[in-house]
DNA sequence: ATGGGTCCT
DNA sequence: AGGACCC
């Protein structure tokens, strides 16, 4: 990072840019899943609504814990020794200048820098947010020196806002933002920044001469539905605004699970039939450990190509990479899955080239870049359980492991409640658990398990090699780098301590 | 332009 | 089955 090498940079700039750098061919998540999940218990420690997103970022729907403190002045002062002198944990959002943007269309747009910095909010959330900024700021604290991980978090009234606020001061900090500062502060971002407006949508409102926020609140709700859809249209219609009405969803289970590799070409049955092979491998060891842990199977199997024709028509039509993949999925009866089934690589390893056939018809030449197995609709496996492939026994097992977790359901009263303005929660958001350098991940590709074996000896990536397929700078290869925190657990704090706080 | 995921159409 | 979104 300090030289300039950047997340998602070719690779041929990478290297102008720092021309020691060592990359590795493949990946494996292992590692990083295992600290995701070491995190995201830690996390449920202090409430149970903790949302994942991805490896690295977290919601926790701190509402009642905060009600709780508020409740109990004496518990409460044991965490507001995070609190400064304005009661807030380290930064709190003062607002920014805005700049007046001219656009393609000539639209000229943005408000007037705010020179209020109170709080217009009277039902209490400014006082609710200094606790909970406290909370974020004992939460770090102890994610540091329990698992050693650094953390930037964003503490506010809504997803959208804790999340965006997070952004604000970043590496290992953290800053609440006051209701009454977010339509500003939304104003003057890119559309794009907004959770939910991806790389389609915005380049549907960049059509329209919308680039910023500001301009996104010119458009009617109609427009925007019919620009982008009922869903998206209308969520964006009023998160432009300020108003996210969406929920904390602690999440259960997985519902898929897969693996994948990408690769510059492979145009033989041979090749493909072990790369698979290999992806397989990599999924059924997962399959496994969740059937020892949880007793459940999955019964849907699916095959996903990335052809490089297809994939370049898609991506001259879209300008788009993630275009060209296609898939075929079937059903899979139940057990095939089961660590007892000797014959069991056999069997799925047949049924994914029945797949890959459906896709890539026998008679026709292919060049794939991108091969990934997938598995789904896990339900419980007891071994005479039937053969309950219906929506019913699905339901069953979603019911079940929202009970055996002892997850909270979604309740319907909180919901209510967040559709006023004057939002009773706290949501906060733990955001880039900077795992990339931690002392238990691999330091080398030759710690990974999963490594492309199926590949030739002389052309397999050894630790000096500085890529392992194709030379610098070739398409499929790029630099993915994370911020990187080497952090030491310090002397850990005890379960009391924590339970002090949260076994009110 | 990775190697995962989620949910909606 | 594909397409949007998220990391």
């Amino acid at each position: 990072r300090a030289r300039g090498v950047r997340k998602l940079q070719r690779l041929k700039s990478a290297f102008e840019a720092c021309p020691e750098l060592v990359i590795r061919n493949g990946s494996d998540l292992k590692h990083y899943r295992a600290a995701s999940e070491g995190i995201f218990h830690f996390l449920k420690r202090f409430t149970p609504c903790v949302e994942r997103l991805g490896l690295d970022e977290f919601f926790l729907d701190v509402t009642e814990k905060v009600a709780e403190f508020l409740g109990k002045p004496v518990t409460l002062s044991s965490i507001e020794c995070y609190a400064e002198a304005d009661g807030f944990a380290t930064h709190l959002y003062k607002g920014r200048k805005l700049t007046l943007v001219e656009t393609q269309t000539g639209v000229k747009s943005h408000v007037p820098a705010r020179t209020s910095t109170v709080d217009q909010c009277n039902c209490g959330c400014h006082r609710r947010l200094q606790i909970g900024s406290c909370l974020a700021k004992k939460i770090r604290t102890d994610l540091f020196k329990e698992l050693g991980y650094t953390a930037s978090a964003g503490i506010s009234v809504t997803k959208m806002a804790a999340k965006l606020s997070g952004e604000v001061h970043k590496p290992n900090q953290q800053t609440t933002m006051l209701p009454a500062y977010v339509p500003d502060f939304l104003a003057a971002l890119r559309v794009r920044k907004i959770p939910g407006c991806g790389y389609s949508s915005a380049r549907k409102l960049q059509a329209e001469g919308v680039e910023y926020v500001s301009q996104l609140r010119a458009l009617s709700q109609k427009k925007l539905i019919s620009l982008l859809g009922e869903l998206i249209g209308s969520r964006l219609y009023l998160l432009c605004r300020g108003e996210d009405n969406s929920i904390v969803k602690p999440r259960g289970k997985e519902k898929t699970m897969s693996e994948e590799d990408s690769f510059l070409g492979s145009d033989n049955v041979v090749d493909v039939e072990l790369r698979i092979s290999q992806l397989l491998k990599g999924l059924l060891e997962r399959t496994d450990a969740r059937f020892e842990r949880h007793g459940d199977l999955p019964s849907l199997l699916r095959l996903t190509v990335r052809d490089r024709v297809a994939a370049k028509k898609k991506g001259e039509q879209k300008n788009g990479y993630f275009g060209g993949r296609s898939s075929k999925q079937t059903a899979i009866p139940m057990g095939v899955f089961h660590p007892g089934d000797p014959k069991r690589d056999e069997k799925l390893i047949s049924a994914l080239m029945q797949l890959f056939f459906k896709l890539v018809p026998r008679n026709l030449c292919f060049h794939l870049t991108l091969l990934n197995v997938a598995v789904a609709r896990f339900q419980p496996f007891g071994g005479a359980s039937g053969n309950q492939t219906g929506i019913d026994s699905f339901f069953h097992t979603a019911a079940n492991t929202s009970s055996r977790n002892n997850e909270k359901p979604l309740i319907s009263s909180k919901r209510d409640r967040l559709e006023s303005h004057n939002f009773f929660s706290v949501k906060m958001k733990v955001a880039k658990a900077e795992v990339a350098s931690h002392p238990s991940l691999p330091r080398n590709k030759s710690e990974a398990t999963h490594t492309n074996n199926y590949e030739p000896t002389k052309k397999r990536n050894r630790n000096k090699d500085r890529v392992a397929e194709g030379p610098a700078g070739s398409p499929g290869i790029i630099v993915t780098t994370d911020d990187a925190k080497v952090a030491r657990p310090s002397s850990a704090v005890t379960a009391e301590d924590i339970d002090d706080l949260f076994n009110l």
